[in-house]
RNA sequence: GUGAUUGUAGCUCAGUUGGUUAGAGCGCUCGACUGUGACUCGAGAGGCCGGGGGUUCAAGUCCCCUCAGUCACCCCA
């Protein structure tokens, strides 16, 4: 409070323990993507700003008002990464990926986008998101929904609700986008001030308006499924039945139609009742043309993003806590002398086994000492005094069971191995 | 960008209609216990009351500005 220096704006320091939950949940994210096969990309944390005016869309919010752009020294315009999408598409093109057929990926990493920070919505903000290339057949789709479920799914989180909707390709969406406009355009001076907006810059936005001067005609609205062509309405039908094949439980909703320009076809998102305004964790979709429309060649994707930040919040606002289990050895020296000949073993120690080993350097009673191993949760102690130097001893002692030994003051090796047999 | 709301100890918060040296719980340090931890008890450290300006004999408290947090709108992860 007294640092005249803060964290920008939206963005957060990952401090302990929380900072432990995090990398546990990247983990569990890289585990699952190996297990579907997707393999990692990493792009720059920011690129030339016209590859997301072109690839996510210059009508869209992201490029009309949030992103972080900036002239570098070489006056070329950047920008900080928005979405991953674009950047992986830009990748895979640039290394001629595509060259060698299908492929997998996956990422994980920060986002930036300027905005007013509110409940799950941040300044710099993390994602773990797929993107698989090379597929039109509907059980791409099921595959890319199924892993984000799995994730959402191997951490117990039962308040998921997956939405499933199709916008239709370029044969039948502008033809929708066309009905849209004929209905609402007669009634544009009735219509809501945002949604008076969405009118000529995506129409399908206002299908999701709350405002009430919206209700009536959104009401009366066309359905897109009126117009969809019949490849999609197959396509649509195919994924619902990959779906329940792979038992993954859905809910249509036609009100999902995603905010970035790229999508087609199958839209979805997965929201949770306890992240407040923004419902959202995780959301994605089918774009086949972006690829092309980046330069590339015609190659059919689906993908999604998800929110770690907001998949965390679900965690804690469920309580869903990893327990914590006790583990390691407290190493405890009583008295200057315990204390260097116990760092050398502490240190022989750390060169022979994987759990932890915590030593305080302090001069404390016993007591205090006990009190720290706590804090640490360390199952064991390893405690040195002089009496014990003496005898060329050291105490071992369990702390669950709160039984101790007491063992020959050896090396690191012999002393990890008792620890071992106690195990 | 717009709106609402909140800034007091490391954390969570009290603080009367403005009235002396600003409080509690938790946490931290030390002790009760010559060397044995989740309990208990005691003591101690720790605050420009977010920042700046104003009103007043007197401001944590009232007014203005500013910064920051939180939540909501737009939109999204």
């Amino acid at each position: 409070m007294a640092s005249t220096v803060h964290a920008p704006r939206g963005t957060q320091d990952i401090l302990p323990p929380d900072s432990a939950r995090w990398s546990a949940l990247e983990a569990r994210a890289r585990e699952v993507a190996g297990r579907f096969g997707y393999e990692e990309i990493r792009t720059p944390m920011f690129e030339a700003t016209e590859l997301f005016v072109r690839g996510v869309g210059e009508t869209t919010d992201i490029v009309e008002k949030e992103m972080y752009t900036f002239t570098d020294k070489g006056d070329r315009s950047m920008t900080l990464r928005p979405e991953w999408t674009a950047p992986v598409v830009r990748a895979a093109l640039e290394h001629k990926l595509f060259a060698q057929g299908a492929r997998r990926f996956f990422y994980i990493g920060p986002i930036f986008r300027y905005e007013r920070p509110q409940k799950g919505r941040y300044r710099q903000a993390h994602q773990f998101g797929v993107e698989c290339f090379g597929y039109e057949q509907p059980q791409a789709d099921a595959e890319v929904i199924s892993l984000a479920w799995d994730l959402v799914r191997s951490h117990g989180i039962t308040d998921a609700v997956l939405h499933l909707n199709t916008i239709g390709d370029a044969a039948c969406r502008p033809l929708y986008r066309d009905a849209l406009l004929a209905h609402f355009r007669p009634h544009l001076a009735s219509l809501s001030e945002d949604s008076q907006r969405r009118l000529e810059r995506n129409p399908m936005r206002i299908l999701d308006s709350k405002d009430a001067a919206d209700a009536a005609y959104i009401a009366t609205a066309p359905t897109l499924s009126s117009v969809l062509c019949q490849p999609c309405r197959d396509h649509f039908e195919a994924v619902q039945n990959a779906l329940r094949s792979a038992n993954i439980p859905f809910v249509l909703n036609e009100k999902v139609v995603r905010g970035l320009d790229y999508y087609t076809r199958t839209v979805f998102e997965i929201t949770s009742s306890v992240l407040g305004a923004q419902s959202t964790v995780c959301g994605g979709g089918r774009y086949d043309e972006l690829v092309s429309s980046l330069g590339g060649p015609a190659t059919p994707a689906v993908g999604f993003g998800l929110g770690l930040e907001r998949f965390l919040m679900i965690l804690d606002a469920l309580g869903i806590h990893s327990e914590t289990t006790r583990s390691g050895v407290q190493a405890i020296a009583l008295g200057a002398d315990a204390r260097e000949r116990l760092f050398t073993l502490v240190a022989q120690m750390r060169q022979e086994t994987s759990m932890p080993v915590f030593m305080d350097f302090g001069d404390r009673k016993i007591l205090a000492h006990l009190k720290i191993a706590d804090r640490n949760a360390a199952r064991y102690a390893l405690i040195l005094g002089s009496e014990e130097l003496a005898k060329n001893e050291i105490v071992l002692r369990d702390l669950q069971t709160r039984s101790e030994r007491r063992l020959p003051l050896g090396s690191g090796k012999e002393v990890c191995a008792a620890v071992g047999e106690l195990e």
